[in-house]
DNA sequence: ATGAAAGCGCTAACAC
DNA sequence: GTGTTAGCGCTTTCAT
């Protein structure tokens, strides 16, 4: 480590320590002559100075942290860049923290951070216990939400209205003529990404008349496997589905994977939406009709939000919505094949990895 | 921010700033009943001792720096969960900083890390360029390259055979029976991974008396939309093709997209092989063949080879080679249809994305 | 315009 | 065992 101080560039410069800082903090301030010096002194030496002491004096790190659930979910990747672009613009240094939902790494991360003294939070997709509120507290950092929000404490948020997305979703496969409609949704109680992308699934089946279809759910908890594994359990349950809202593209790919492996087409005999539109979507065979986030902006606005809560600015709204959009690409279509002409599913359970 | 400092605790506590101290770094040396009057002060104020002051003493951030250049590129999921574990497990914290590629961000987020003092620096995928190496040299950051290594300056790394493995990629083809055999390669020059992995190519096909396939090569630069492009280049220049070797999984499936759209089925008529065995590569139809890095090990050899130079412990060797092996799944099979057979390739420019 | 000195919050000698 | 004190590297009064 360069370890060269204010102290060194002082004594070749021959000026004082307040001089060389001087230069660093307003230049006009300081003879051109000294100046040159200093910045000669500064060049020979590659001097950078302390972020420690610094920070020290400013009380601020510029750098915020970032609580990801899960780094491996595509879906992070365009908000980090969006969160990144923002925080370049405002001057801020991103902490990326991978917590794997695993709560005892959640509360280690907000102390670590806290300790090292972020000047503001983005937590990420997770919901918000009493234990992370009360560590959250505790550290007196401000928290903005990002693709989640909390009723109870009142955090501000960024998101898109996941209940009307999930409506629209279904209302796309509704409007296609799909009368029996299946939907693979995250574990329950996920207040977050859970209830209410089923309640916009149920709304939409009610208003179509539909509401027999409400119970045709199986559930799954983030991953391509389960999502396949809880396929099978879905068709064997009600064969008679012609259509299937996934709550995520990856869930989608996992719905798909598993028709195809029993002989299924997709969308002529069965159609599938998913939610999110990744990159991945665009990349599957059949590409994924989905619900689209605009992750970057909500990356992006996110970090506009901290940046006014970590200068005390008021607020305009706690709880931003941001538009969601209806992508229709491959995976869906009218009702093709019915459940009678389909081949039989074989509803043992796969074993291909 | 919760700003008590260590003087509000003694305070409290009715002790000297030492004790409190103390008891933090020293519990045993302090009297039990001192020890649990600052104990239950720090509860009391919620201290929490703060970072730059601690640091500006140990000269220490327990914090390392991750240049990742493309974090919506899945192969980095793992290597950062790999990393993370390490960095738990080593008492580190990891700063995260996406680069996308881009040369003036890649040297600003070193400089920034150098001045957040962080401990060392892991680099990945990218090449160490002059200005990168001299941006590392003078922040006098220790480093270590990450799916990436460089002879020029001899830093430490950790990664794969790259030559080694793409020659066994091809071995996979030409021993299914392939004759004709594309390569969708990083674009050159790409000292990383483009041309090593041409290289072992290249041999496979020599070995195997087929060098007239040497040629049938064609360039894209990570996305999968320029594989998909690229592929339709290929098949126009060399329709006798009767296998693809992608140099990632995100090519693999660009190339499987385009052929699909063309009505070419794979692995029937064409068979195509990735590279990374990413997540992505379970979840597609055909499920991919390819070549498995450990990136979740690569990450985790990064940090603790990073550690031991941190603490200027020797290192055994400077450039760790990990294992690869190759993984058989869907995507290749025995050549099929020959390419007279084939139905006729419609070159257009694709425009469905 | 410039230097001397105080002090940010903490740890580590060094006394006692 | 505990308190006093001297810094860590820097910025910022305050004199001059």
């Amino acid at each position: 480590m360069n370890s060269t101080t204010i102290r060194d560039v002082a004594r070749l410069a021959k000026v004082s320590i307040s001089t060389v800082s001087r230069v660093m903090n307003m230049p006009e301030a300081v003879a051109p002559d000294k100046r040159e010096r200093v910045l000669e002194a500064i060049r020979r030496l590659e001097y950078q100075p302390n972020g420690f002491a610094r920070g020290l004096i400013f009380k601020k790190s510029n750098t915020l942290g970032v609580l990801i659930p899960d780094i491996r979910n595509p879906y992070y990747g365009d908000i980090i860049r969006g969160m990144e672009e923002a925080a370049k613009q405002f001057g801020y240094s991103l902490m990326i923290c991978n917590t794997d939902r695993d709560p005892e790494r959640v509360v280690g991360y907000i102390e670590d951070l806290r300790e090292k003294q972020v000047d503001g939070l983005l937590f990420a997709s997770d919901y918000v216990t009493a234990l992370y509120y009360e560590t959250i507290r505790k550290s007196g950092v401000p928290v903005v939400l990002v693709s989640t929000e909390s009723r109870e404490y009142g955090i501000p948020s960024v998101k898109v209205d996941e209940e009307q997305a999930a409506y629209e979703a279904v209302r796309h496969l509704i409007a296609l003529g799909h009368r029996e409609i299946g939907i693979v949704c995250f574990t329950l109680p996920d207040p977050i990404s859970g209830e209410p992308r089923y309640r916009g699934y149920a709304r939409a089946l009610e208003e179509a008349g539909l509401e027999g279809s409400k119970n045709h759910v199986v559930y799954a908890t983030h991953w391509f496997e389960e999502a396949y594994a809880a396929t099978d359990v879905l068709f064997q349950r009600y064969p008679q589905l012609t259509a299937v809202f996934a709550c995520s593209d990856e869930f989608a790919l996992g719905v798909i994977s598993c028709l195809h492996d029993r002989g299924i087409k997709v969308p002529d005999q069965v159609s599938v939406i998913g939610f999110d539109n990744v990159r991945l979507s665009r990349m599957s065979i059949p590409r994924l009709s989905t619900i689209a986030q605009p992750m970057y902006e909500i990356g992006y606005a996110g970090v506009s939000k901290l940046h006014r809560l970590v200068r005390n600015e008021s607020l305009e709204t706690l709880r931003d919505i941001v538009p969601h959009r209806l992508i229709v690409r491959e995976s869906t279509g009218p009702p093709g094949g019915s459940g009678e002409n389909r081949k039989t599913i074989d509803i043992r359970t796969n074993d291909s990895f």
